[in-house]
RNA sequence: GUGUUCGUAGCUCAGCUGGAUAGAGCAACGGCCUUCUAAGCCGUGGGUCGGGGGUUCGAAUCCCUUCGAGCACACCA
């Protein structure tokens, strides 16, 4: 259904029309000065220099043409040329009638122009387990993805492992010192290889540190695990069977643990995956004439005209013939075309990878890699800093494990929950798991994607104000009520929504009537904060129509359904932004 | 050095396709639970929107400049 400033512009736009003055300067906006207007057109202001007539004047003539209008409650123009409108009660509730009609999208209709869009997110490295600098890839990108989905387009989340490169001959080089005897060693051996992996997820996380630690102070250890990464990558059978039990193990771990955090993947592809392509298109780079050898290695030219600075060369492969990240980031381009033809490929990354990732998508572009109309996008999320504005540390300076930080946001949830409740020991476990992934995502996503932002246990175990928890505990009210609604035998299913009683009933609706407009506006941004920020006026709005209305204590069952219908809408608006966002509120809390 | 992002209340952040008195949350202070979950609601105090110019009827928002901070600048990923 149109969006309710859409709706409110026609309006306007026939106004001007009447008055003749051209509808360009029609634009209605949301009001910034809610104590006098819901919403505003200051095309006034603007159109009196084309007609050479005060605002005001102008004003008053649009103004005039809207006077007895049945939309509006409210018409006026003001002082130096602003036009306010209040919407009418009666209007928005129909409004909110026909939002509510459609239960599934509450009139967000799905686009028109559906587009198949990869989105490559998560990004973590096989045999190393997650850690905080996964986290905000895995939360943005996740929420990205969903809001895409439900914008009606086709979403492919790609996880993008790191499963090439040294760290694969570290770990291989090391367990052959622990488990010299395995047949992966053996030259000669020409038979099936075990389909049992000969390590467990904890082994293997225990040798790559190990193996990682021993080559920075063992030159020799260091040499024989780049020849094992040689052969491996050379196409050494005993290795090749290693490299997948090592991503068996670790992909299945990583499954569990992006389960943990409500995250999943279309595609577990990882570097190893673009290695295949990567001799043709190097080939055909140089075949081409894009390609040309500069100080030994082998790169393509991106600058432009209308670069600020020097943006140097890309390079393909290393002056000893090596490929590198570029390397393996465009012949992933390759067969993302070639497999999927993506209408675009978001990339969530880290924000200081830029300046790289510009080199990539000039050099996939101009050598033709992806169409003309395949779009690259370079989202680049800010850094996770700790209290300090330092990054994210343990006490001791280390890196700390995604899961030490859960599980402690866990417990921290839990006690709270425990304190203020009485809940058996299960479901608080599990209320405190869900409000937890709740407070982490939520204090992740209400921040500008790009920005650093600084991540603060305390606060987000505080649970007051702008939080997850806070959002929950208003979708969890609400389920109280509708619940004790139900245990009354009563049924609101096809009650009317009446036109609002109170100005607090009224500001909630005037904040439902906004859903479309806001999650398409969230999608165009690929802004999740947005989508944050709708929930928090949301909730608040709820909050206070809450308090000052006793629901249940209402006499008239006319009036007393409308409301049950009014808290279903907002309950199903909260659903489905926590949704999207990437979240689910319990029962209780 | 070059480029880039950012600088808004004591703290953490919105607002930035120009509009009327710059908004939240936390922290501080004061109210509200015999009635639907007080993880809530209502209120008070707190701001030269880093500084300086400019464009405009109008600038936190656009342009220039300056100061300060972060980040990035080809054989790592």
């Amino acid at each position: 259904m149109k969006k309710i400033l859409d709706v409110i512009t026609e309006e306007m736009v026939s106004a001007f029309e009447a008055a003749g003055l051209d509808a360009k300067y029609a634009k209605v906006t949301l009001s910034n000065r809610p104590d006098l207007c819901e919403y505003q057109c200051n095309g006034a202001m603007a159109a009196a220099k084309e007609y050479k007539k005060a605002p005001i004047m102008i004003a008053e003539a649009v103004v005039e043409q809207l006077q007895g209008n049945p939309m509006f409650e409210m018409v006026e123009a003001v002082k130096p040329g602003f036009m306010n409108l209040k919407i009418s009660k009666e209007y928005l509730a129909g409004y909110l009638q026909e939002m509510q009609a459609d239960e599934e999208r509450l009139g967000c209709e799905k686009t028109r122009h559906p587009k198949r869009i990869m989105i490559d997110y998560g990004g973590p490295n096989v045999a190393k387990p997650l850690h905080v600098g996964h986290l905000r890839s895995a939360i943005i990108g996740e929420s990205i993805k969903r809001i895409g989905k439900f914008m009606g387009h086709e979403m492919i989340g790609d996880v993008h492992l790191g499963d090439w490169g040294l760290q694969m001959g570290l770990i291989i080089t090391e367990l052959k010192l622990r488990q010299p005897d395995l047949v992966y060693f053996d030259d000669s051996y020409e038979g099936e290889y075990p389909t049992e992996a000969p390590f467990t997820i904890s082994e293997l996380e225990d040798i790559y540190p190990t193996a990682s630690g021993k080559s920075k102070v063992d030159e020799k250890f260091k040499e024989e695990a780049m020849q094992a990464t040689y052969e491996l990558q050379h196409g050494r059978r005993g290795y090749q069977a290693l490299l997948s039990h090592i991503l068996n193990v670790s992909v299945t771990d990583l499954k569990k643990n992006y389960e943990n955090l409500n995250v999943s993947f279309e595609l577990w592809k990882g570097e190893s995956d673009a290695q295949p392509y990567i001799p043709d298109m190097v080939q055909k780079m140089k075949d081409d004439g894009y390609a040309y050898i500069s100080d030994g290695a082998l790169v393509v030219d991106v600058k432009e005209d209308t670069d600020t600075k020097e943006i140097p060369p890309c390079m393909i492969l290393k002056s000893d013939g090596a490929s590198l990240y570029n390397t393996t980031d465009l012949a992933t381009i390759v067969w993302r075309m070639k497999d999927y033809h993506p209408d675009k490929i978001i990339y969530v990354v880290d924000k200081r990878q830029e300046l790289y990732f510009t080199q990539v998508f000039r050099c996939a572009r101009k050598t033709h890699l992806v169409d003309e109309d395949t779009e690259l996008q370079f989202l680049g999320f800010g850094t996770m800093n700790g209290k300090d504005g330092k990054p994210f540390k343990t006490r001791e300076g280390g890196v700390m494990r995604l899961e030490t930080l859960i599980s402690g946001i866990n417990e921290e949830m839990y006690k709270k929950i425990t304190e203020n409740r009485t809940m058996d020991e299960a479901e608080a476990h599990e209320t405190a798991k869900v409000v937890a992934l709740s407070a982490v995502k939520y204090g992740d996503l209400s921040n500008q994607a790009s920005k650093d932002y600084i991540f603060d246990m305390d606060r987000f175990t505080s649970f007051e104000g702008n939080t997850g928890p806070y959002i929950l505990y208003t979708i969890v009210r609400m389920k109280s009520i509708l619940n004790k609604y139900k245990e009354a035998g009563k049924n609101a299913d096809h009650a009317k929504l009446l036109p609002a009683h109170s100005e607090s009933e009224k500001a909630l609706m005037l904040v439902l009537s906004r859903f479309n407009g806001m999650m398409e506006n969230a999608f165009e941004e690929v802004a999740p904060h947005k989508v944050c920020s709708y929930v928090y006026d949301l909730a608040n709005a709820l909050n206070h129509f809450y308090h000052e209305t006793k629901i249940m204590a209402e006499e008239k069952e006319e009036i007393q359904a409308s409301y049950i219908r009014l808290l279903e809408l907002t309950k199903r608006a909260l659903e489905i932004c926590i949704d999207v966002l990437g979240f689910s509120a319990p029962e209780r809390m």
